[in-house]
Order: C-alpha cells, then structure tokens, then sequence
DNA sequence: GTTACTGCAAACGATTTGCAAGTGG
DNA sequence: CCACTTGCAAATCGTTTGCAGTAAC
C-alpha cells in the first residue's frame, strides 16, 4: 500500500469517527468527496473544479452537497480554506502537503507557494527574486475559549445520549 | 499640528502624486474618502460601515464611488485588505497602526489581533492563553515582476505624453 | 469641449436556502 | 419509519457594471 492509500484510509477513519461521534450520517457522498479530495487534488483547489471533476469522473453530486460536506470536512480539520478575495476561495487539504506561505501579486492575483522558514526570513529583506513585497499578513486559525467551550459541552451531550 | 493630522496630510500628498502621475482625476470624493479612513478609523473597517459612516458625515457618496476609490488606495497601497471569509472583507489603512497578526475563531468568525513578534514565538507552542491553534497562514502580498514591469511600461509612457 | 467620474439601479456570481424526494440508522 | 441528507432551483448579498448626467482639466 502506497502512502496515499494510506493517507486516505487514515483520513476516511478520521472523518468517520468525526461524524459517528457528532451524529452525522455516513453517506457515500460524505466519503467519495473526502477520498475526491485526497486522491486527485495536489495543492489549492475551488469548489466549481472539484464539482467539474467529481463529475467528470462519473460521481453525480449537487454543488449544495460539495458546500454541505466541506462544512464538515473544514470543522473536523481535514480541509483547510484559503480565501484570496471576495470570490476567491481556495480550500487544500490538511494532511500530505507540505506547510507554505502564499505569496500574492495584488495586480493579477496570482497565488505562488513557497516553503515557510526559507521565504519568511527573505520577506524581511523585502524583495525576493523579482517579487517585490509590499506587506505581509499572518492569519492564525483555531478556536476561541468560548466556542471551545460549547463544543466540549455539545460533546458531553451527545455522549451522554449513547449512555 | 498633531501627529494624525500630519499623518493625513502626508497620504493626502502621496494620494495627489499618485493621482497626478497616473492621470486620474483629484476629486473631492477620492479625498474626503482617504481623509475619512485616516481620521475616523483604527482598526478594520468595511465597506459597508465605511459608507454609512460618511453619509452620517453628511458626505454624500454613492457605494459604487467607495468601491472606485478604495481600488486606487489599493493600488497606491494607502490601504491594505483583508479577506476573512467569502463575504468578510475588512479593510484598514496601511499607516498610523501597528503591524499585527489576526487570531481567527473558524467557529464563530471573531477576528482579535495581536502584536506580531509575540505571538509569531507563542504560536509554535500551539496554545495561548485559551485560544488553541489548529493551523496558520501567511499571505504575502506584493507584485510579481510581470505585473511590476507592465506598469512600469506603463508610468513610462505616461511621463512620456507629458514631454 | 472632452472624457473620466459619479450615482443610481440593475446585474453578477459564489454560496446558501427552501422544499420535495431519497435514504441511513 | 423518522429525521437527516440530497438535489434542484430560487434567493441572497457583497460587489460590479451600464448608463445618463456631471465636473475635472
């Protein structure tokens, strides 16, 4: 078994345990979309081409269950979202990619990837092989102490339920 | 005169050379656009609390103008943005406040921001005061050299029809 | 005078929602 | 079976655009 099969398996376990402890159905649409999204995407992705090549390949799903299931797939922190502007997002998946910063042009918008430490510490110099850096912003995701808070108690809940 | 008061008669002026050297129209509405966000603003703002903030100035401006303008600021880099989901769009002027990091709840949305150097260190223990990371990113905006140089072919050709 | 800019209202487009039909537990 | 999900089409909402009137130069 190669390391993506197994990456896909790990992942498919994980979102499984996600939706059997939330309550979730475990619908085929849920899974094909996760093992969609660990086999055949590679770096950022949006929503229209992971609909087109869902499809493509003979999968037959609506764009409100895509929506739907990457909610899920964003909440369990397998599927990470980039948004680059008002009607760009980008989302990649967690695991099997290296960490990167996104360098942006603000002119063209095109995003490039590069390795972390190594652009980080040339950004300070502020000019990078024919990029010319104008700002930087550094967005930190997780979860407040308040919201922590509710999912634990939810948690609770739902456990209690199965006695 | 106080340092804000400085402070926006320099962006003022940067805004006239901009607007000169390009050839776009100084008018009133583009100031008193710049002139708001520098002297009624602190931290993120968007668009929409921008628009009924003037008008309750009794500056009359259209959405459509505030959109126009805020592009130029962009593009001359007296404001800078912020994209935190597909319909969050802040905005905040580039000087006058500290650089910061923005700590974001994927739960709830909360945007806190926090001085950058400390939190860059504390990030990496992967917990702070009751706020717990789940992942960061960078974003580096800038221009490529394919954008840098068409509009340096551009200003060129500018200062050129001026003889 | 020309031409770019403004304001208005209508258009846009990614995402969300309401509802009927389908299906997991 | 019942409630949660799905698929479809319509609605949403921040932002953009077309157009007629206005003002910068």
């Amino acid at each position: 078994m190669d390391s993506n099969q197994k990456l896909r398996k790990q992942v498919k376990d994980e979102f499984m345990n996600y939706l059997t402890l939330r309550k979730h159905r475990r619908t085929p649409e849920r899974f094909a979309i996760l093992d969609h999204i660990y086999s055949s995407t590679k770096g950022h992705f949006d929503m229209d081409s992971l609909y087109k090549s869902m499809i493509e390949s003979n999968f037959r799903v609506s764009r409100a269950t895509l929506y739907n299931t990457i909610d899920l797939l964003l909440d369990c922190g397998l599927v990470v979202k980039h948004q680059f502007g008002a009607n760009v997002s980008k989302y990649e998946r967690k695991y099997g990619n290296e960490n990167h910063d996104h360098i942006i042009c603000t002119v063209c918008g095109t995003v490039w990837e590069a390795k972390n430490e190594a652009f980080f510490t040339s950004v300070q110099q502020k000019k990078i092989k024919k990029f010319t850096v104008h700002y930087y912003s550094m967005y930190i995701y997780g979860i407040c102490s308040k919201c922590s808070h509710a999912k634990k108690m939810e948690l609770r809940k739902l456990k209690k339920a199965d006695k």
